[in-house]
DNA sequence: CTGAAAGCGCTTACAG
DNA sequence: CTGAAAGCGCTTACAG
């Protein structure tokens, strides 16, 4: 019973197409009629369905998020709340929406992001994370479905995938190398899980700055975050 | 150039609305019929369009989620994180997605929603929070529009909102009579931001508490979260 | 500068 | 049990 593109056409006296075009601000409408239309948008209290206009435009403004198994680890993390509010302002700002994948495993999250894809229901995806034998980004590559990777890719050729990274194997070499200058030698290592390529990097500039110093690395030092199983 | 319905009808021989049929799974459609459609939907890799279904159905299978100025202080605080990860799982379970709130201001925000509502983005949506002089309830409750509330509702008469909060008053309450009961009358309170409810809850009982052990309350031991400023 | 018509890919009465 | 047709609310060539 919503007001349609139909409704404002006949209270303002021209076609859909024309009221259409008033809402693209085509150049090709004349301000007069322009005006008008509007009026009798603002008249009715007109909103176009979003859902139709995805449908003929085959576009959804619409932008999908995936994080690694929602919030049981991602949102302890300090880092993904903080890309999250990076990503909403841009997204505001370009008249972007988000999606949210909502899996819990590995093969959830897959099936979302074919969903997702097939479904039509966003333009692109951020994946926010990055894991050795992952599967998303094959299938987005394979389908060649635009995303954009935060982290560094783990097994795909370079020129593949788009991604933003900053140097973590460096920055834990960095910190490592630092407590070394200060004297200590029993350095420990808390890190996250295995699978993502983000604890690789930091364990091997730890192992690397160690190694550097001659000075031994000990599992016995090395402490892995593993995941929460459910309702544990 | 994706596959739809019509390619899938053509190959079982059958029309598209069988084809519907089938994946609506409709009982009135012969076995044999359902397996010859779903056949060819293997065999030609098809995925519904939603945008289209949606369109269709005047349903989206989605839900909205709006939070308290994106990540800036939501994320900060465990609970959100928290009540995500759980409204994600049964998100998942019932096949809805999630659509997301990006919003930095009130402004932004109940601009978003109506977005969402005007635009037939959403089917409901999950308010994650409760403000003193919220925009965004009265506009939901106006339009007769089905949401939550996670918290509680501050000027709005019972019964026209449903909700889900816990004893934030009661909780503080608790809190503070245990350490009155410790033997300590200098007791400080550190709160959030004084125009959530839960904030204007926790401080009420704490203050309660005190008041119920003639214990003065003073301004110097309460301390209050402020909004931080954008690049502050 | 504007309109009539077809199309986006589904669903759902209405018939039979 | 199945199909033809209309409809959901937009957009966009094609004409004029």
């Amino acid at each position: 019973m919503a007001v349609t593109i139909k409704d404002v056409a006949k209270r303002a006296d021209v076609a859909p197409s024309t009221v259409s075009r008033v809402i693209a601000n085509s150049s090709r409408i004349s301000e007069k009629t322009k005006e008008r239309v509007r009026e009798a948008m603002k008249e009715l209290g007109y909103h176009p369905n979003l859902n139709a206009r995805s449908l003929a435009n085959k576009s959804t403004n619409t932008l999908g998020i995936v994080m690694p198994n929602t919030a049981k680890i991602a949102f302890q993390n300090p880092f993904f709340p903080e890309v999250i509010r990076g990503i909403s302002m841009k997204a505001y700002q370009e008249g972007y929406g988000l999606y949210l994948s909502t899996g819990q495993t590995e093969e959830e999250i897959l099936e979302e992001v074919k969903h997702m894809v097939y479904g039509g229901r966003v333009d692109g995806i951020l994946l926010l994370y990055s894991r050795v034998d992952d599967q998303v980004m094959p299938f987005l590559i394979e389908q060649g479905f635009p995303f954009v990777l935060i982290g560094r890719p783990n097994d795909i050729e370079e020129g593949q995938v788009t991604y933003v990274n900053n140097d973590n194997f460096k920055a834990a070499k960095t910190v490592t190398e630092y407590l070394i200058l200060l004297g200590h030698e029993r350095i420990g290592f808390i890190g996250g899980n295995l699978d993502y390529v983000v604890t690789i990097d930091h364990m091997k500039g730890y192992e690397q700055a160690l190694t550097n110093a001659n000075i031994p690395v000990s599992k016995d030092y090395m402490v892995h975050h593993e995941e929460v199983k459910e309702g544990g």
